[in-house]
DNA sequence: CGACGATACCTTCCTTGGAAGATAGATTGT
DNA sequence: ACAATCTATCTTCCAAGGAAGGTATCGTCG
């Protein structure tokens, strides 16, 4: 039926199958792959970034501004929290991308320490083309599996993230 | 049957398709879910290898050596491919662990450019010891999902890392 | 053998992000 | 109103890796 031809994990698990036969590492048959395959991801996917001049992380920060809908606007906790990264982190995104002119940055007027981030008109034509661009690029790469398949991924993948993000166990 | 309720995906994707009704963005469903797994899962598998005083790059190369079995011993190059970074930071990894005294670098007997990289005695110990519990968190991990999903996804990515890393297209 | 391109490793410089802590402003209890 | 505490953001310092280039050595072809 489908490809049962050893790749490169299965040559992994072999041979720590002979160092360490006391192990039982069928799990990185899993994760292992798992994370190769997120790896060659995000090469594709940053590839496509860069043709829009953009890094990994401003990619996520105007990305998260666009989808906040008009004004546009988000405070660095929220961008923060949204992408994944550290305060710190957010500065400095913010920083390389308010002197690329793809966001601004003002006071907060309701809270005299925070800020305001917003997208520049610029910016919402970066991020609208970068997206269009990046989304035909997600097509591309899942059309490797068919429709079937790319379903029962993302119902597994759906499962297991429950045990990262959701609060509860499962009911 | 399985678990239907909204995650962050579902809500980043419902705010995109109010933000660009014009763009099918399904396959963040899929390419999302197993970013987010994928770091996550990260997060904890460098847990463990703290624990053991080494990180993320650490960890791979001891481990690539160890696999390699008796006299455990690889040269920078065949390290670097084998763990995906560049030789500049194949480097820096030795350097590292030779500063740790994990591992050992003489000069190749029969390439004089090339460098032996060697486990220590303490690098071995240290990568059997992490390699254990490394195995048990990744079990851990993996027992999230029952055998049955487990072996679904392996195959599913295997698969789709066959696009990537296998030479040829499918057969 | 000698020159030239290829290879192996290392060095330098740069980018990115984390950790920890500093500062300004907000909030709460009295 | 004021002290104590919390919060939002930014700053500083550091770790890790990529890109590009340098140097020594190999291998091959004439």
């Amino acid at each position: 039926m489908t490809d049962d031809r050893p790749d490169r994990l299965d040559l992994i698990q072999r041979a720590w199958r002979t160092e360490r036969p006391d192990l039982d590492v069928r799990p990185q048959g899993v994760i292992g792959r798992l994370h190769r395959v997120a790896g060659h991801l995000t090469t594709e996917l940053t590839a496509v970034y860069q043709q829009h001049g953009l890094g990994e992380g401003d990619f996520d920060v105007l990305a998260t501004l666009r989808r906040a809908g008009a004004p546009y606007e988000r405070t660095p906790t929220d961008l923060a929290a949204n992408t994944l990264v550290t305060s710190g982190a957010m500065t400095k995104r913010v920083d390389r991308l308010e002197r690329a002119g793809l966001v601004t940055r003002r006071p907060s007027d309701v809270d005299g320490r925070g800020r305001v981030v917003a997208l520049s008109a610029r910016g919402k034509d970066v991020i609208d083309a970068a997206f269009t661009d990046h989304m035909a690029n997600e097509r591309r790469l899942l059309d490797a599996l068919d429709a079937d398949e790319a379903d029962q991924l993302e119902r597994l993948l759906k499962r297991w993230l429950a045990v990262f993000e959701e609060p509860s166990t499962r009911d």
